[in-house]
DNA sequence: TTCAAAAATGTCATATAGTGGAATTTTCAT
DNA sequence: ATGAAAATTCCACTATATGACATTTTTGAA
């Protein structure tokens, strides 16, 4: 049994309310004493409404129960992420392994892709890396999942932008165009907007193509307006200046791309003059980086 | 009973699982059979490791369990924020008297809280409220219940920064930096962080004092240190530029209050400038204004 | 349509979630 | 320190969550 209760009875204290007040019109008081002391689970409903009492929700809840780590699929991501980022071929390879072995015990195929997500940033990283066979077959099994999902959420959304970089051009556009429609259910929670709206980003950079082919011709307009519209659609809010950035880079790009070069190169600098006045070096200098390669 | 369960068949056949492929190595399936029904509530712990193998955190399956609503605390601070910025006097009125409702029902001193934050809404929007008296004795109530929680949470963020505006100077630092320090564990938290910084500009912004009184000589020049500190401390990652661009007007505000106004004048200009390159024209509007009341 | 395999539901036994109240411990004003 | 009040735990009992297995319903290939 998980002790959530003993975590109960911490938030219970730390708000300076007795067990008995907080038990008052949920539960018995003898009952609660039990499930803080972990003697008893407890059923989701009463917990439910003990939460709400306290002027918490789960997922605060949840993090302070995990001794102020984000929840498990989240770390997942981060992890993975971080060991992409830091280059860690052998923190990828364990991550993987780790997957592997839920998809064993389990049988849920979510773990496989889980995992197939890792041989993706370690096939990036990993120079010795042998590419062929594998990733054909696999990434089957990574469409064939999102292709049956019904509504996308979080979990979709990463999966599929950690790996959509590697799929083929067709159905990446496919599959973003799924992704877009089929998380609309969750436009107002934040978490996942930001998730669709980081799709729309990669599948735009995709579309652009890799900087060495900056010079050739360009055969995605039709598509460019498409997913262009939908980040429109989500209407970036006013307070969200870090996608704002992002997307008058992209413009950018999109323009020089197109052959309207100082047009394309005076929306990339103007963006880097914001960051730099924000004392945002760090991507002002990514930005920077990009645009010599493209130009 | 709150019926949870068929929310969770919707999900499941959503991601195309079969009820026994969910339940295998977690529970049984008859069992699961009946709670998807809504024939039997679930244990917690079960509850976590079903979602868990769905690959989605309780947060997400309560937003789609509220009808792709946020929890009732969120809905809450946003109904009276909402309510708050149109000026509507009758739906404060509303959303007070339902408060105090579930303070009597349940005799949670944290629902009187609500009430009061509320109220402090009231007092600003609505003309005719008579102000003394009532906020005397009722902000005791609230500085005595942040005084005693021992670690704050999104809720007694959020609660402080609602009403930090109508309390005493003395009162909002002592509270600010209780805030500060007692949220630290939530530092990896988002929406924690986010609060917590929020409550910080706010400080500023009250510790440089009402726009008609720009003139007067400065006397927190150690707080402002202090506060300033504190900011720097969270680090507002490079990656969010909103908050960076905030804390720019906050300088120039400052600077303009120490008299040092071309200094300051040109700051608050550049932030406007970067707002209004990202077509950020509503904000940039609001920071004008500001700057032509200050200076 | 038919039939077989898979998925879902129903039945019943039992473990455990949850209650009420008595007994014990803690708190705190004096 | 001391006693009263409040908070917590213990214990006996009830309601219900959960499992094992039988039965019904759905699916889908031929």
């Amino acid at each position: 049994m998980v002790e959530y209760g003993k975590t109960l009875r911490i938030v219970r204290k730390q708000k300076g309310i007795t067990l008995k007040r907080l038990a008052d019109g949920i539960c018995s008081v003898s009952f609660l004493s039990k499930f803080e002391r972990g003697d008893s689970d407890i059923t989701l409903g009463l917990m439910t409404r003990l939460l709400e009492k306290l002027m918490m929700n789960f997922d605060e809840f949840l993090f302070i129960h995990h001794d102020f780590q984000p929840d498990k699929l989240e770390q997942f991501f981060k992890a993975a992420n971080t060991a992409y980022l830091n280059r860690d071929v052998k923190q990828l390879k364990q991550l993987k392994n780790g997957q592997l072995k839920k998809w064993k015990q389990y049988g849920v195929e979510t773990y496989q892709c889980n995992a197939l997500l890792i041989e993706v940033y370690e096939s990036i990283v990993d120079k010795d890396y042998i590419k062929k066979g594998v990733q054909e077959i696999d990434t089957h099994l990574l469409s064939d999942y999102l292709f049956r999902v019904e509504v996308w959420g979080y979990y979709e959304l990463m999966l599929y932008n950690g790996t959509l970089l590697l799929l083929e051009p067709d159905m990446v556009m496919l599959l973003s165009r799924t992704a877009y429609e089929k998380s609309a259910r969750f436009r107002n929670y934040d978490k996942v907007t930001d998730a669709i709206t980081s799709v729309l980003f990669n599948t735009i950079i995709f579309l652009l193509g890799p900087v060495n082919r900056f010079h050739e011709e360009f055969a995605y307009q039709k598509e460019m307006t498409e997913f262009m519209g939908y980040l429109e659609a989500i209407a970036i809010p006013e307070g969200n200046l870090t996608e704002r950035v992002l997307l008058l880079e992209l413009k950018g790009a999109y323009s020089i791309r197109v052959g309207y070069k100082e047009e394309g190169t005076a929306k990339i600098k103007q963006a880097i003059q914001i960051l730099q006045d924000l004392n945002s070096t760090r991507m002002a200098n990514n930005i920077e980086q990009y645009l010599l390669q493209i130009i």
